[in-house]
DNA sequence: CTGAAAGCGCTTACAG
DNA sequence: CTGAAAGCGCTTACAG
């Protein structure tokens, strides 16, 4: 019984299949050089067994890797969870397994996360935090991944990077634009911003979307208010207070993802401000909640899960010359938390 | 060049520090036996050299392995997302990486994973979703695990599973007193169930809850409609339907979970039904933006993220004779969706 | 404290 | 199509 306790290995279904280590393995891997027959029998057999090949002697061996790793600023996160959703989705269809772990919107812990990644020999890591403007900030990282692709790992983005590798590119700038130009439509003059870092290439294409809406219109994003703050509910609370508090003559606020867009709100509705009758708030994302809030939230539609999805299909697909990009579209989603400011 | 393209090895380190095999992996391992400066001097030749251990030889050749696996049923779900938020945090804190899976509320697919994870050998497991009422639906999944644990792998569980492991237990029944109490106390007599499948725990146990509140007022849960729907918002939808189409004369409507909650405050909006003047609502969790809808949501409080980190700490943790279990406590938290019955 | 050697469980050239 | 053998990169008894 003390032999049998420990889980059976290759050599023992080889054995019991009465056939080699090699053909048993080929068999099992379901890699061509057997005859029908034999691999269905040696599968029959190891079945029996409850064999389950050990992943790492495998992988060692030159095999296949079959898992991949996801890196994400934070999973409590909606936007984050969604992409996970999507990325786990396709993981499972493909009998794939992936590796999570939190950047924490820190470079360095960034780095850290990805070196275990790579540790790990994953097969392929798609990184979906948002890039930095600064390539300094990532230079370790970008060297670590481009050493791992040399090596045949496989990497792909969500977000701009400064990394040659393939990457689903949010629409943030022509998202910005659009929510820009609805606020700009309905007659919004005095428009503050709540903002994540200005480092994240996300907060910059945001900012610049919304730049260009106003420059169409005679108009500058210097003139506009702007708050920085975390990338998070409690960035969109601190943000909002500020902004009320220096400039209570607002009657619009960009928030630049849902996240802070929330916060705002919170802030709004502690103060007995009115949204969208006294200020009319902005989100970016449409995380599931947004149509939810009170009031519903307007905001600009990103595909999250669909990202996500996307982001691992490229990383699986054959490597091409060129890395490939791929849009995600947006969509203006129009609901109760913006309207005309007041007369 | 073409040479050291490849990920430096152990070899090379040890040789470029001048020292055996043994030596260097016991200097870089942190295992004892070591002199101080030896070991010094082999990490910094290792850093030099970008060195980073291949974990599968490491895991293959019998050292510690440092993955955990963790089960969820949806990481799109909040609830969810923040539980692997806790496991993540306190991962990170140990040097462990997790690999995260989907079980779609599926016993089959469920299996899927955990063979998965199983062969991948991951030092410990924690299953997240809730349980079957069923032992027989989870039959494979349990035994699988005892294999798993007579070979020394950790598990630990959040909520009722038939499995002798470590549990972390949301405080479901209790937390589904104070809900009814919470209702009946304020006058409510017709009052509605928004239910994922009876078949889990989860859902049992909180109804479990809710009966004996009901008891102690002289009633019974049968009494009351019930609609058992998918445990989603969309699932609260269907069941918030159903439930004021065939019962127009509710006052309030049990959700037994915020998703379900915040499907059935969908209905009550499209169908312009005031909330809580008309209809009360309650639901189960409180995930981050209960307090954030409208109106806002009178819940029970879980502490997801910190259910997680307790879950894997417990998985970390000696193993005791007895399976330890670990209660969550749970605390009203009264907002704006409930109120008095309409007079 | 340090080293030589065996072995972890697989896969893949290399022969037949 | 099938098998014997080498090797993947580590760690841990076993000696010294």
């Amino acid at each position: 019984m003390a032999v049998s306790d420990a889980a059976p290995r290759l050599v023992e279904v080889a054995t019991r299949a009465g056939v080699s280590m090699a053909t048993a393995s080929r068999a099992l891997s379901g890699s061509t050089g057997v005859s029908r027959t034999m691999a269905h029998h040696v599968r029959e057999v190891a079945a029996e067994m409850g064999y389950v090949a050990n992943l790492h002697a495998r992988s060692l061996a030159g095999g296949p890797t079959t898992v991949v790793g996801l890196v994400v600023h934070e999973i409590g996160d909606p936007y984050f969870s969604e992409i996970a959703s999507g990325v786990l989705s396709v993981a499972a269809a493909e009998g794939l397994t992936v590796q999570i772990c939190h950047s924490g919107r820190d470079p360095a812990s960034e780095l850290t996360q990805i070196r275990t990644l790579i540790a790990n020999r994953v097969g392929a890591i798609i990184v979906a935090g948002s890039g930095f403007l600064d390539p300094r900030a990532q230079a370790e990282v970008t060297s670590a991944l481009r050493v791992y692709r040399a090596r045949g790992g496989r990497v792909s983005v969500i977000g701009r990077h400064h990394l040659a590798a393939d990457a689903v590119l949010p629409d943030n700038c022509a998202g910005g634009r659009s929510i820009a130009e609805h606020l700009l439509g309905l007659g919004h003059e005095r428009i503050g911003l709540a903002c994540g870092s200005r480092a994240l290439t996300t907060v910059h294409d945001r900012l610049h979307g919304v730049s260009e809406a106003l420059k169409a219109c005679g108009r500058s994003l210097d003139e506009l208010p702007a708050v920085e703050a975390e990338f998070t509910r409690d960035g969109g609370k601190a943000a909002g207070e500020t902004l009320l508090d220096q400039h209570p003559d607002l009657t619009a606020v960009i928030a630049l993802n849902d996240d802070m867009a929330i916060g705002v709100l919170s802030v709004l509705r502690d103060r007995g401000v009115g949204v969208p009758g006294r200020v009319s708030v902005t989100g970016f994302d449409d995380v599931a909640v947004a149509g939810d809030l009170a009031p519903s939230l307007t905001t600009i539609r990103l595909p999250m899960a669909e990202m996500g999805r996307q982001a691992l299909r490229m990383a699986l697909a054959p490597t091409t010359v060129r890395p490939r990009r791929k849009g995600t579209g947006h969509a203006l989603v129009v609901r109760d938390s913006t309207g005309p400011p007041p007369a």
